[in-house]
DNA sequence: ATGAAAGCGCTAACAT
DNA sequence: ATGTTAGCGCTTTCAT
């Protein structure tokens, strides 16, 4: 049997509660009892059961993180940032795939009411009504995180998609681009809709035609990109820069139309979306627009830490800045 | 307050212990009664207490993983592995990550127990004595997951190092490679001592030299692939073909030497290591020793589960098969 | 098949 | 500054 807190009081001559106190830094214990204390755990090996303590404190110092694909580079990045605050502010996190399935991502939040997290942080595609009741009447506080609930009810942390993609569309017109495929991603969510309107808004408000035919939809898979290009390129008027709603995606474009013998950027432009390590990893190297994922994840948790412990915050709705940064596979 | 098994055994009339019984699928109870709970859980919208619970019965279903870095793409395929697997056996994971250092994942080790989990999954650059006898004194099962432990003490899953890279080695031989460069990690680990010693190996055994100028140190970055791509290309004597220790080190040593003019794989053969999926997101596509990271995460967690069940297990040191997948990065 | 009761190891009033 | 005493919500003998 493992030593508990009644042997340490034995051991040290004092009572359960004593030592309650100096494991969690109760300042109500005089120094020499401390010591005394100290003393006994370090002799016995005591290690304080945090699942009885959970218990009787009613808090677990545990917070739950439930994500499309641990696997993908993108949302492995945003773990990243959640897990670095995370383990600052002293919790555990709990850790599950949703593969973006509604009912294993309610199901997933309910696993991690019972197991009685303090909080969680969400990463989906999108946000149902379900699941904002399912938040909502948890009693723990929730962070959507690079994920937009568009009733506005749960907090946040993202950039403006719409904005971003407007911006990179926009930049690509005055560089005289005339000719714009877009390659979106095929998941409903809320955000892609965002790009989509940005991409179209910028063509609009620089009175370029909005051609359907100019719009190819991904799974945001590497293949789908080469599926893309093959696409683009297959057309009878060929776009003279493709934008892919991610930098995996960008990728397959660029070596879907290098594989058929097209050079990029001198035939074909390609402009990606995250700035993941990725868009180094190529050649040309890739142009994209930044969204920094390893911040979102930590503001998100830091924002968490915040609804915690009750603090003040000022904006539930955090929007983080995004830019464009050039590198060679665009030209202008 | 939140209803609890007392409340739903006053609604159903029976007693705690009733009710315990049916939410545990305890077959000793009469079906009637068991209706009668059902109804009133779900009436009073019950769930259980998962801390509760593992204080009284002293399991908490749950799982440490200690990881060296999510954002790996290596090491999140593998936890994508062992994710899957806890799942379908119904356990929780408990992720952090510790960056290889040795008092972190000794400190994580510990957090862990505090939290009892009822097992973990470690994965680490190096096992050292401390490290086994942690594990050892835990009283928890622990499996090392593509980690080797020299001391063979510990449960593990892995590959064959030393014959992958000794197999990979011999064929580039056959292939009339003379001057074959490699690119160990620092890691220090003892599975790349092993990658080291197959290689020498390989070389040896057909009457290669072993020439040191030929190894050349990376950190696993996609960088210090092309600062080994530099090294070797600035060599009076280059070897026609490199071999990396990682995927994303094989492919800065791809980019590197095509930036510097050289065509692969006419001027220069390029062999990766593990067969991620960046593997065939470079062009021309990587030649690389295939090691079933997903494979084995869950045969990591499966045979976890089988430790943590005191079901038989035959070899609690599993060796995974590896193989060779030629793709046009290398030519014969 | 069901119930009663004693914990699991700790925290949190409340006393002193 | 320290001790006493209830719980926290469940599992698990042991009876019946």
């Amino acid at each position: 049997m493992s030593v508990t807190i009644y042997d340490v009081a034995k051991k040290a001559n004092v009572s359960m509660a004593t030592v309650s106190r100096v494991i969690n830094g109760n300042t109500n214990v005089k120094p020499t009892t401390r010591k005394k204390v100290l003393a006994a755990i370090e002799e016995l090996g005591f290690r304080p059961n945090a699942v009885a303590r959970g218990l009787a404190s009613r808090k677990t110092t545990s917070v739950g993180v439930i994500i499309p694909d641990i696997s993908n580079m993108f949302f492995a990045e945003l773990a990243r940032g959640i897990e670095d605050i995370a383990s600052m502010y002293k919790y555990h996190i709990i850790l599950s795939s949703s593969d973006q399935n509604l009912n294993k991502e309610l199901d997933l939040f309910d696993n991690m009411l019972e197991k009685q997290v303090d909080g969680v942080i969400f990463m989906g595609g999108s946000i149902s009504e379900n699941h904002v009741k399912a938040f909502e009447s948890s009693n723990i506080p929730v962070v959507l995180a690079a994920t937009v609930d568009d009733s506005q009810k749960i907090p946040s942390v993202n950039i403006d998609y719409y904005t971003a993609v407007y911006d990179a569309v926009s930049q690509l017109i005055e560089q005289n681009h005339q000719t714009i495929g877009y390659v979106p991603n095929n998941s409903g969510s809320s955000i892609e809709a965002s790009k989509v309107q940005g991409y179209q808004d910028a063509l609009k408000e620089n009175n370029l035609e909005i051609n359907e035919s100019f719009i190819f939809e991904g799974d945001d898979t590497y293949q789908s990109g080469i599926n893309a290009a093959n696409y683009f390129l297959g057309l009878e008027q060929k776009p003279t820069v493709i934008m892919a709603a991610s930098d995996e995606m960008a990728l397959g474009v660029i070596h879907g139309a290098q594989d058929q013998g097209f050079n990029i950027p001198e035939d074909l432009s390609v402009v990606g979306f995250d700035n993941t390590r990725l868009a180094v990893m190529v050649r040309p190297e890739l142009t994209t627009v930044v969204q920094p994922m390893y911040d979102i994840g930590a503001v998100s948790m830091r924002l968490l830490t915040k609804l915690l412990k009750n603090e003040a915050v000022d904006e539930h709705q955090v929007i983080l800045p995004h830019r464009i940064i050039k590198r060679s596979s665009t030209k202008e």
